[in-house]
DNA sequence: CGTGAACAATAAGTCAGACTTTTATGTCAC
DNA sequence: GTGACATAAAAGTCTGACTTATTGTTCACG
């Protein structure tokens, strides 16, 4: 969860990357490595690695006779963890959020129906017992434990669809529902529609019924999105 | 389309990335910094920076005493342009466009189901003009200019869809495109009703029918995942 | 014979300083 | 005003010395 703060050089990066996702430098903005590395009291050749990798992340560009320039919105890798990171941290956290439930809605359903084609047993055991864990956790204010099954669940089935980049995808959702729970009006139990859904997945997956895996976690999908009022013009 | 070369640094980058994601240091494999700088004939201080940026894409990590380890493929960092690139570029190209095939056509129904919410004017004139180029050259083996206005129409949808992340996926949904037509069965002239489904889904966005564009979006996708045999079990 | 504590070897990490190269900008002649 | 040219500023590169964490070995002791 947390992330590797081993080396200097990656405490410059936790404390600048976030700085700049936050806006603290607007794009256009223009910053030189020697005052940077005087500013964190390190040496030039960490402040250049830590240059280097938010160049790599096309957060800032790096010009010779002009310095470190802050890049637009538009330029950056948002799909890069640490950048989700980061801007989930900041200020526009809403906003990332509800991008990124946008992004499930999208993925998770066409997971799902590749899932209960390909998934293997061990694959539909987990998931199935993840399912069973959501009810189990489903009332009486376990918020927490439902919280842990619920991740675990959408991540088996990115896993599960075979596919690598829905898998990789896995982090970004577990980050997704856990801000919902923390941040989002979660105070009352999950909705026993919605966990009965998630159960009906898992026997979708296990019989091997893709169109109805897909058809009902769109119906998931339907769920998050109107918790964030996506769809109103 | 191409990398930028600027910086001595940049070039081993692109020599060892690809290297990398290639598979020709299996992961476990041990590299040591300074006997690479000598391969690569660079100082310690560069051949540290590239290294840097490999970690920052969980290619490898870095450690003391033990030195720099490749990672197993689960870890890296597969929504990276830099290293969708560099594994487009090397062996195992087919999985790679398989497996962004599936994404695309995940991501692109949602998106132009949010175009047709979101769409401004402007946008929507774009999108009639991109179709109407694919019109224009879907005849006669003109695949170069058809290809130009395919990958300009998606495009155009996925910004139109008002998401960041789905914006985002321009570049891999140009690249996919791209290598379709290149590598694939596309000597003969597109499918007809490939074309005109495409026509529709710009007729859709601008009256504002977010399902029908969806729903035919989902089409063109069908036939993006059929001509790669992404169906049978 | 196993266990653990001290130790040595190793490779990354850090720093400082000197030098090179690119390039934006200002200057001057025409 | 336009071009060529000089200037300076910042990143880029290299080198060497030093520090630190970590692994693996060795050796003493139970």
């Amino acid at each position: 969860m947390t992330a590797q703060t081993r080396g200097l050089h990656s405490r410059v990066l936790e404390s600048l990357g976030p700085a700049i996702t936050a806006g603290e430098y607007p794009p256009g903005s223009v910053l030189r490595t020697d005052e940077l590395a005087k500013r964190f009291e390190v040496s030039r050749s960490v402040m250049r690695e830590a240059v280097r990798v938010l160049e790599s992340m096309h957060l800032v560009s790096s010009r010779r006779r002009v310095g470190v320039t802050v890049l637009p919105t538009e330029e950056w890798n948002v799909y890069d963890p640490q950048v989700i990171r980061w801007r989930l941290a900041g200020a526009d956290r809403a906003r990332q959020l509800r991008s990124l439930t946008v992004l499930r809605s999208a993925v998770e359903p066409v997971a799902a129906g590749l899932a209960a084609r390909h998934a293997t047993a061990a694959q539909c055991a987990e998931l199935t017992e993840c399912a069973l864990g959501m009810v189990a956790h489903s009332r009486g204010h376990q918020l927490e434990g439902y919280l842990k099954y619920d991740v675990a669940f959408h991540r088996a089935i990115l896993n599960a669809s075979g596919n690598e980049m829905f898998a990789r995808l896995g982090d970004v959702v577990a980050e997704v529902l856990t801000g919902r729970t923390a941040h989002q009006v979660m105070f009352e139990d999950p909705d026993p529609p919605a966990v009965s859904l998630h159960v009906q997945v898992a026997e979708a997956v296990r019989e091997g019924d893709a169109a109805r895996a897909e058809a009902l976690t769109r119906q998931i999908a339907l769920g998050a999105l109107e918790e964030l009022d996506i769809l109103a013009p």
